[in-house]
DNA sequence: GTCTATAGGGCGATAGAC
DNA sequence: GTCTATCGCCCTATAGAC
């Protein structure tokens, strides 16, 4: 079996270097996220993703190149889970199922993959970078319309909706769940309040990432 | 009146230091707010204010001790603007005039210092680094414990007030208002509903702060 | 397609003059 | 107290071998 039905040397490479690619998106989501933009080097998402540092660089071509195509993965799963809340057709029961709340518990299951979230808060603080700024703007605009045309959101709801999403990310990036452990009862009740329901995953992020 | 009553020599330069140290935290707080801690260089801070880069340095130690400064007097700014609003003596005249609005009104007008809030907003992204994110978890729980306790505001309330802040906040980093001066119909609809009687404010630090 | 080696530039911090 | 000059490190990006 040494030299039977080897997959074709031309598709082979082709597929890991794709598989390498979102292998290396992945890492830069989780490294950004930590980190923010500036604050990230090319040689830590290379590290995190088990490739060489001027592989990432020949990749992607700068990284600003690779921040945005973070960025673009990370907006586009958003809107796929938003989207799949709004379709779900299991019929709604009791005055506590709503639509807003599906969507909520959504955008709370994506704070599992705590990077996704915070890469995309992060470029929200870079409004008066030229390109990030302008996709950033673009890439919440999306969110906005998203909400209110497909799921029906009046203004103040989305609002609502939004307002508490950044509340949400800006407890991940406190990390204010380590308050939450450590015993502080401001934090218990700031956590319990401001991600109903939704603790368990924040502490589970918590604890996976300790050694950071 | 060339050797007359000149401020006593041990004085005038410490007065002289005073004002210098002031001047370097606001610009560090403008410098910080628009590029973050990170992206932020202590050439471009000792820039905006007039002095030499090794000054700067000089003067606070490091650049995490300067931030670390910078964040202080952010929250010390912010804590005194709450309490005002909270030891305000004007009777309540109508539904609409609550101490939440009131202070909603007051945090909006911090957002004429524009680099205040996103300095802070920008350390609540680091809470993975040990000294920032330290300061930042202690600042948030402190204005926690303000609304808390002084402003005597529910976990509700305070969840809410807490959430439209960082929303308010996030539409400044991203510069939303480009987009409404832009003519974009739904960053309109966006900034009319999330910043309410406020988006005056906003407009103006967008035209200040035009050549950045 | 992926690596090692390294160039090139920028930044934080120090030394030392005034 | 404030500056000029500069060191030494780190980081992005390129060159080139395999």
């Amino acid at each position: 079996m040494s030299s039977v039905t080897i997959p074709t040397p031309d598709l082979a490479p082709r597929m890991r270097a794709e598989q390498r690619r979102e292998l290396i998106l992945e890492a830069a989501t989780s490294v950004f996220g930590e980190r923010g933009y500036v604050g990230t080097t090319t040689d830590a998402v290379a590290r995190a993703a088990g490739v060489s540092q001027p592989y990432v660089v020949r990749m992607f071509g700068t990284k600003e190149r690779l921040f945005l195509e973070v960025l673009q993965r990370a907006l586009d799963r958003l809107l796929a889970t938003f989207r799949a809340a709004i379709a779900d057709p299991t019929p709604f029961v009791g005055a506590d199922d709503t639509l807003g709340r599906r969507m909520g518990r959504a955008y709370a299951e994506l704070l599992l993959d705590r990077g996704l979230l915070l890469s995309l808060m992060h470029s929200f603080l870079l409004g008066a970078d030229p390109a990030i700024g302008a996709a950033a703007r673009a890439g919440f605009l999306q969110v906005y319309r998203v909400l209110r045309e497909e799921a029906g959101f009046s203004a103040t709801e989305t609002d609502q909706f939004l307002a508490h999403g950044m509340m949400m990310n800006t407890m991940v990036g406190l990390r204010m769940a380590d308050e939450y452990v450590g015993g502080d009862l401001c934090a218990k009740d700031l956590l319990e309040t401001a991600m109903p329901q939704k603790l368990d995953v924040l502490l589970r992020t918590s604890a996976e990432n300790k050694p950071a």
